[in-house]
Order: structure tokens, then C-alpha cells, then sequence
DNA sequence: TAAAAATACTCCATAGGTATTTTAT
DNA sequence: ATAAAATACCTATGGAGTATTTTTA
């Protein structure tokens, strides 16, 4: 049987006083309630802590070793403790974050040295997942925190917008519609479009978009990541709506993509930290989308 | 407040599980007393470990938090059962010996090894005293075990006799009485003998013997060490007893002191380890004795 | 409706207290 | 005679049980 922690408070104070009586002071407790709770962790241990010596008491050898284990365990106790009030105001522990994958890549390298500094003692473990596995994950608690574009159409979740993500249209450089500097709607009419597989929001709002405009897109050509479908573009293999998130990564100088604002509407997408509502954390995770989205309005 | 060990090994169970039912049947408890006592842990540190999800519980990140330092708490009490199980069998801890120091250089190295192997994680602390200061700091608790001679003149003490260590009579190689392989006792009738300073039992013991011989000795001369008196040897000043187990040390080749047994009498003194009778670890300081008594007579 | 956890309550083991005795200075 | 710890004995808190309700898939 494991000792208690009391009866280890109580051989360390007899080990610190070398008395029972101010041990026992120490404690809080009378003399004889710290001797009945000593005798008890002898019975338990099977070793003797103390020896009668002249008319006080002497700790043991075996004794002293066991009140140097007990101040470490008494110790991490206190950092326990300690760790627990943190939680009340900052993250801690490991916080599993899910991201959607047309997401993932753009945001997160942008936020996170942000969350540490808040946080620094959460370890963040990321995970990407489509949009309806994510969702799967997060109520089933498997996730902490998700992050992907809005509607969260589910009402055990809750979330804070992080970022607006406008639309814009990735062309390759020596595409008819590169020399503008906005193209409007219109214009995409009879541009092929292509799209991510299945299960990627991000192909759902492109298609709602593209059927509204009037344009094509070739149901054979899909890519398993925007990055992928930037390096079709790039190809000359037709036009694809980039989340502005992505530009510096996906259009920069020698990507062979380059991109336009549209002049009309101006299409975009909003990208949302989510949690279960009834997560004990819940004000930390709102707070925490906060900090998100003004980490990133301060980077546009 | 603290939690208590309890606590933390249902918080641990808790983590493990994932599951309340399943949890509380490995800490062989029923599902609502876990319950309780996971609440209770909650309103002792302020945070919430666990939360509803679906029909069953999750752990919050805080609360896996809390499990990992849990878990490091519970296998350092573990570690503490261990090595109290270990005290019964084998001598833990910081050990307080005391020798004194016409014994402590000379035998001290001879014995450690073997104690060390015995007993791996005892850490010694060695001091050197005199006879009447070790018995009070013995007695007292701030020591634990004495090396010394006999006689102990203490029932408060017992002792287990680890070497019986033969007087020689020590003189510079030049002495009238270095050129016999014996020496007899009343052959120093007329020497002079070279005294340890007030204190030291070797003194004492030299006295005696030198008294019963006839000797003279000259009062104004006192070494105040062993390894002085053997330096004024070398000078010529006179002779004096040297117990046999300091002879490798200072009666070698090079230090001009030479040792000579006695023909008749065999006087000599011996050597004991000693702790208080009530000692709770008197059968192991005595199965010490032993060893040092075994250790010492296969040295010879 | 069935599984899982929370709640309500009862009980008793034990941590803790007071009073006293034993032990050693 | 006094200081210190052990012992005896009583009390009450809280850890653990059973029975039941609430929640949700």
C-alpha cells in the first residue's frame, strides 16, 4: 500500500525538527495525531523511521532516505498544484489542434509563435483533417480545437472567426486574363477551374462560386492539395480560386502562379477556431481565437 | 490544499481508461466513489479534469496534464515502497559513521569496498573523532554506527568486534633494539615512548602496557596524530606501540620506522563497531560487523 | 431503451483531537 | 520534577458503498 501524502508531510517535518512535538506544530496537527500517522506508515512500509533517543527521538537512517523521497514527491506535488492553477489562465498540458488542409499550411507558421508566447507551457500536437472528420475528432473529444472555414453547421460547437480569407483568382503568368489587374466575374465564364477531391471545403465553395458565375470545370482534373492544383495552374492547365492566406506561399515570385483580385464581388471564405461548447476551457479557447485573429488582421 | 495519492491514482486510472466504469474497476473501487473523488480533486485544484462527451467522459488537456504529473508522483511513491522494502534487508540512506583516528585511516579503506557491494545505495558519511566525543554523538543519535577499540564501557551500546589488532613496538631502523626479530617487553624498560596527545585510547592503551613494562615516557612529548608520532620515530626521539593495522601505512619501506613483534607478551587491542542496542537496524549493523570482521581476516 | 455518468443517501474506517501514562533527564 | 513521546480513548470527517436519476446515442 502507497503511503500518504500526509503521512509523508508528517516525515518530513519529523525529519526537518528531529521532534515530534514541533513537527507536529509544523503540521498543524497535535503531537500525538503526527505520532499515530508515523506509526501507521511504518506498519505500511515495514521499516522503522524513528528510535527513541534519551527523551526525544532520533530519524533513522532508513528514515532519512525515505524523507528525502518524500520532500520529491512532495515537491512534484506542489508543482502539480501549481500547474493546475495555471490552467485557470493559460493552456497547458498537450492541446490537440486539428486543421483543415487548405488551411493548415498558411496559418498555423503564422500563429503559433504567438500562441507560445501566450501559452507557454501548452505543447500544441497539429493534425490535419478534412472538414467532416475534423468535426468527427473535435465532438468526440479526440480533438481539442479545430480550425476550418465557416458554416459550422453543428450546434455543440462554438467558434471565433480568425481570419476573412478573400477569394483571388491563380492563373499562370502568360494566361489571356494576367495583363488586367482585377478580373471580374464575368470574365472566369469560360475559364476551366480546377478543383481539390472530394471533401475539401474549399472545393465546395469553388464550385457554389463557379456555378454562380457561369464557368467550367473539367470533373476528370482534381488535386489531392492546393498546392498541387497551384502547380497545375502554373502548367497552364486552367484557373483556380486561391484563399488570399495562400498567396505568399502558393504565388510568389517563381511559382509560375500569379494572382488577381476580383473588381466585382469580392468572394471569400471565413476561417474559424472551434470547440465544444461545453468545454471546461471554453473562455480560454475564445480568448486564444482572439489572439489568432489579431495575429493575423496585424500580419495583413 | 494537496490531493492525495488516492486522487492522483484515480486521475491516472481516469487518463488511462477514458472511461469512468472501467477506470474505477482497475482502482478496484465502485463508479461513483471514483466520481466523488475526481470532483473532489477538482474543487481541491480549480480545474476541471473531465467533461461529457456523448454517453461517456473525456479528459480535458488540463487534465491530462495533471495525469502525466501524477504518473511521475505515483512511481516516485513506488520508488520510496521499494526502497523501504529494500531498508529491511540491506542498509539505505546517509549512514553517520564514526571512527577514530588511530583506526580510521587504516582501516576504513580496507573494509569500504566490501561495504559497498553489500549494501549499494548506502551513501557513508565518515567522521573522524575521539573515543569520548563518538560514544556522546553515538548516543545521541548523530551518529549512527563507531569504530573504535575496546573496552566500550556503555550499555546503551552493543558492538560486534571486527578486528583484533596486535601492539608492535616501532623504532627508527638505526635502534640499539632493531637488530633482534623480537623484542621483549622488558627489553623497553629503559626507552623512550612517544605518547598521542589527551584523548586518543591509543594513548591510554600505551600507557598501561609501557607501566606494567617499566617504560619511561617523556610528558612533554605528545604527537597529535599516529603518523606524527611515527615521524618523530624516524627522527630517533624514541619508539613507541604501533597496532599492526597501521604498519603497511607508516612503517613501509622509506618512511625509517621498522617494527618489531614481541617475543613474550602479545599485547594488543581490539577494534569493534558499535550502535545503540535499540537501533531498529541493529541486525544489519551487526551482520556489518561481520563482514568488516570477515573482510579484515582474509586481508591478513 | 440501453449504456454511461451523475446524484442522493447511508455507513464506517480512520484521521484527528483530548486526556493520561510512560520514559528519561 | 519536567520535558517528550507513547498510549488510550473518543469524535467526526470523508472515502466508499448501494440505489436511483439524468443524459444521450
Amino acid at each position: 500500500m502507497r503511503p500518504t501524502i500526509r503521512q509523508l508531510e508528517y516525515l518530513v517535518a519529523l525529519d526537518t525538527h528531529g521532534h515530534v512535538g514541533r513537527a507536529a506544530a509544523a503540521c498543524f496537527v497535535t503531537q500525538p495525531t503526527l505520532s499515530a500517522q508515523i506509526r501507521e506508515l511504518e506498519k505500511h512500509v515495514g521499516v522503522s523511521v524513528t528510535e527513541r533517543v534519551g527523551r526525544g527521538i532520533a530519524v533513522t537512517a532508513a528514515g532519512r532516505e525515505l524523507a528525502t523521497r518524500a520532500r520529491v514527491i512532495l515537491q512534484a506535488a506542489d508543482e502539480l498544484l501549481e500547474s493546475a492553477h495555471r490552467s485557470e489562465t493559460e493552456l497547458t498540458g498537450p492541446l490537440r489542434v486539428g486543421a483543415i488542409p487548405t488551411v493548415a499550411p498558411y496559418l498555423l507558421a503564422r500563429v503559433l509563435p504567438a500562441v507560445r508566447e501566450r501559452h507557454p507551457s501548452v505543447q500544441m500536437h497539429l493534425l490535419e483533417l478534412r472538414t467532416a472528420p475534423l468535426m468527427a475528432a473535435l465532438a468526440a473529444a479526440e480533438l481539442d480545437l479545430g480550425l476550418m472555414a465557416l458554416p459550422i453547421d453543428d450546434d455543440r460547437f462554438d467558434h471565433e472567426v480568425v481570419l476573412v480569407d478573400p477569394f483571388l483568382l491563380a492563373m499562370a503568368p502568360d494566361h489571356r486574363l494576367a495583363n488586367q489587374s482585377h478580373v471580374s466575374m464575368r470574365g472566369i465564364r469560360d475559364e476551366t477551374v480546377l478543383l481539390l477531391e472530394d471533401g475539401h471545403c474549399l472545393r465546395d465553395q469553388t464550385l457554389e462560386i463557379c456555378d454562380w458565375a457561369g464557368a467550367q470545370n473539367d470533373g476528370g482534373i482534381q488535386g489531392t492539395s492546393l498546392h498541387t492544383i497551384c502547380q497545375m495552374v502554373a502548367a497552364g492547365m486552367g484557373v483556380t480560386l486561391l484563399p488570399s492566406s495562400a498567396r505568399q506561399i502558393e504565388a510568389r515570385d517563381g511559382t509560375g502562379v500569379v494572382v488577381r483580385h476580383f473588381s466585382d464581388t469580392k468572394p471569400s471564405r471565413d476561417v474559424a477556431l472551434a470547440w465544444r461548447k461545453p468545454a471546461p476551457a471554453a473562455p480560454l479557447y475564445e480568448e486564444l481565437g482572439r489572439l489568432m485573429a489579431d495575429r493575423l488582421a496585424e500580419a495583413a
